[in-house]
DNA sequence: GTGGTCTAGACCACC
DNA sequence: GTGGTCTAGACCACA
């Protein structure tokens, strides 16, 4: 895996479990890979993948049984779909919009775009 | 005036400066508040404020008159809309992109809010 | 059964069995449900009920026939209670007041309700 | 500084540093230690100060300005008192009152105690 | 100077 | 086997 330089690895691989979870590859009650076996995938300390899944957890998007693992939270694809489409619709699009107008770019640039 | 989190101050102070000369605000030839002023205006160390200027040197959107102050670069307001069109239309873009198709959010609904 | 985090299952599960003899629902000599059934109950690896088994054998308070099953040890009550009645006026309590005071929580409006 | 076996040491800081705050010690808007310095004091390393930080940032106890320290959020004592009531209220006090009646133990017993 | 991230490696309790 | 905590030390960006 290749991660951006200026995104905290741990955030990167947070994201690449939402989209996980997001696209049906990974389940409501799936359990996730052990911080050891996903370090090892991923080729970062294992440390850093715990430090990810803690985030995951306040998220709740993971949870925890003691001694087993992490597992998807029934409620996780249902969060994380709100949660972005809160965070992108409410301050990301203004923004986006705002420097569309700025710099004059008309949607039809955008649709034109899109279909390549 | 809020600093979002995770990106740097100077940076953001410098897209705001940005901003001011895209809308209009401040023009060619203009001479852009002090370090000190513009320091106390947000609330910011004058060494934060001196680092955006020093980027906005760098990229050519302003220029410095040795013990008088900076000024907006005739240039900057085209250099701008260049490099920022060529930016969100190649990077930004189709991350959004791929971001609405994700959170099913359409984006002829969203674009032509453009319009009303 | 929900297990509070940041205490061992193993610990919470001995406690309830020493809450069942304080309650005087489970007697002197009476047999305590087997490993595996109340594993199966509580939705918990029979190890971990294995290693309460352990534990409260080792405080006294049930003991081993080989091949027949655990019961509750004839002077499990009032070990119980000589030994936690020390550990909560000792231990527990003290801490307890303390931290009512440095919450404005008045102990006599508190213990009062004992009398309702 | 002695810390407890059984806590963690970063929690058993984060509690230190609410206690400074309840009682009026560290106060809104004052800046807390540098984890470093923090780190030296206590004889602990500065990532373990760090995780109290992330942990009492989360609760909005204390706030960071980037490059320049931690700082004890305005609302840091009502929300640790109202935290810490409810908690006390509702989870805390309701176990006690059930094993002081388990163990017979009444409120002349406590109040004699209190008052030594 | 400040916080923030990451690695490597150790040790522990728990399941 | 699992997660969780902690240390030591490095390196970085930011103010």
């Amino acid at each position: 895996m290749e991660f951006n330089d200026h995104k905290p690895i741990y955030l990167q691989i947070a994201d690449t479990v939402c989209d996980k979870i997001l696209s049906g590859e990974w389940n409501a009650e799936d359990r996730v890979p052990s911080v050891r076996e996903l370090g090892m995938t991923l080729g970062v300390n294992p440390n850093t993948i715990m430090r990810s899944y803690e985030y995951l957890q306040t998220i709740n998007v993971i949870y925890n049984k003691r001694g087993v693992g992490y597992f998807v939270d029934p409620s996780a694809k249902d969060a994380i779909i709100n949660q972005e489409r809160r965070i992108f619709l409410e301050e990301e699009l203004p923004k986006i919009l705002n420097k569309m107008k700025l710099l004059n770019i008309n949607p039809e640039d955008i649709f034109s775009i899109k279909n390549n």
